[in-house]
DNA sequence: CCGGTTCTTTGATCCATATCAAGCAACGGC
DNA sequence: GCCGTTGCTTGATATGGATCAAAGAACCGG
């Protein structure tokens, strides 16, 4: 599971593009995540009890059945969540980027396994810390409530995705769902960076590899979709694509 | 969609099993639901905002789109959460029963359908009056926020199983959950009543009705579960299920 | 109690996607 | 720049579950 080089968890740099411990006011993604909800004097409470770190591709930053200690955010780069079956099937149950939230837990172990797919940088807030905050703003437990209430209405286009769409489709509103993301977070529409490989695409969207590789080279076949270098992917028909992903 | 006979969605009364218009402090699922969060003091202010009403089996009583002016708590009977796509394709997102929560949403439409199955008796709280609450009462705040985290989790387990579970495994997660939950209920975990058809437990677990025919008559050769009359059916081999349900 | 409707089961066949199997391209370490 | 590794694509074949079809079984209204 691990990679042969030596890599640091903690606040070292490991890429230029991530960088750990800016102060919570000068947070790139702060509009994003919960702390949009705050003022500068609760920010610098906040910024007191967090912990800011850096995975490299691979690392696992919590695994299922963990007990839960700490709340996430993810600052950069790309993160999966994933539960396993006994046999090594595996379901990817979300992508993160920068502004995404994660580390929500049922009877105090975490629901899911996190792990970096490229370089993270990451703030761990402590949970009893945390929850303490909670009661004294309320504004912040409002928009963690919200931030679920979000995430909660995105499973549920998943478990439609998952149940009855066909892989052609999927495919469509995944990469639909990239572009509306990237948008949020202040990147362009399109072309979009696509970090993830093919085998976690499957995962995501209940396919093999295989499947999802030919399911590609049909959409590019079509002109739907180019694919260009550097993980990057140009969306040609957007509409044709739209079309797809809703089963027109 | 609606039924020949005349339904009163209101608070007449359907079913002797189905008593609206309670008073909160008397609630049969009080303590499986937000209100649990409350006290007497809090109970009554809930009360002055509630309105409780029935509704009959396929009726509508809400749908994906409509403007979200309410939170529901289910009180008595079996409801369904779903999504279509534009073809028809359906996906049940979720069975709600006694104590369940209903009518988060996002963007200020509801993200889903609720339909009863059975006759249904439900609490129906206006959402502008319920956030004002929301901010004197932060108890109840968190106990909704608690309410959605678990939600999610089961959403994603939902994902896991539409996504990589075989027929098998799916039908015996599903007999495994609804027997989970009626003991939450205070019910018996054995025999579990199964009131919706076959053809909704399809659209929830991504199968289709003859699909899940044929893998409950599996089951049932395998003297595994057995069929009784009233939509009852028996687990005689709960450790099998399990492993099944588990991929084993 | 009867007849129509709806739901469930069972059977035969089909097909979308999985599986098995290579070859090919990209990347990272030396 | 080369080589080993890993990931991606493509091809051939298999299969779980879908689809098409129809016969029971339960339910409801009269």
């Amino acid at each position: 599971m691990s990679v042969s080089r030596p890599i640091a968890a903690d606040n070292r740099q490991l890429d230029p593009a991530v960088q750990p411990m800016h102060p919570c006011g000068a947070c790139p993604v702060r509009s994003l995540s919960i702390c949009a909800a705050l003022d500068h004097h609760e920010l610098d409470h906040l910024a007191e009890i967090v912990i800011a770190k850096n995975h490299a591709p691979h690392q696992t930053i919590f695994a299922e059945g963990d007990e839960a200690t700490d709340l996430f955010n993810v600052t950069g780069g790309t993160v999966m969540l994933y539960k396993l079956l006994a046999d090594g099937r595996r379901q990817i149950t979300g992508f993160l980027f920068g502004g995404d939230f994660m580390g929500l837990s049922v009877g105090g172990v975490y629901a899911y396994s996190a792990e970096a797919i490229t370089p993270v940088s990451i703030c761990r807030f402590p949970r009893k810390r945390m929850e303490r905050m909670l009661d004294d703003f309320p504004k912040m437990q409002r928009r963690l409530f919200s931030m679920a209430s979000n995430e909660l209405a995105s499973a549920q286009d998943q478990m439609l995705l998952l149940g009855r769409k066909t892989a052609k489709e999927k495919l469509a509103s995944f990469l639909l769902n990239l572009s509306r993301r990237a948008v949020r977070r202040g990147q362009p529409d399109n072309p979009i960076t696509v970090p993830m490989g093919r085998a976690d695409i499957g995962d995501y969207l209940g396919l093999t590899t295989e499947t999802v590789s030919r399911t590609v080279t049909q959409l590019k076949t079509a002109s739907i979709i180019r694919l260009l270098d550097g993980h990057k992917i140009q969306i040609v028909d957007r509409e044709a694509l739209e079309d797809i992903a809703e089963g027109l």
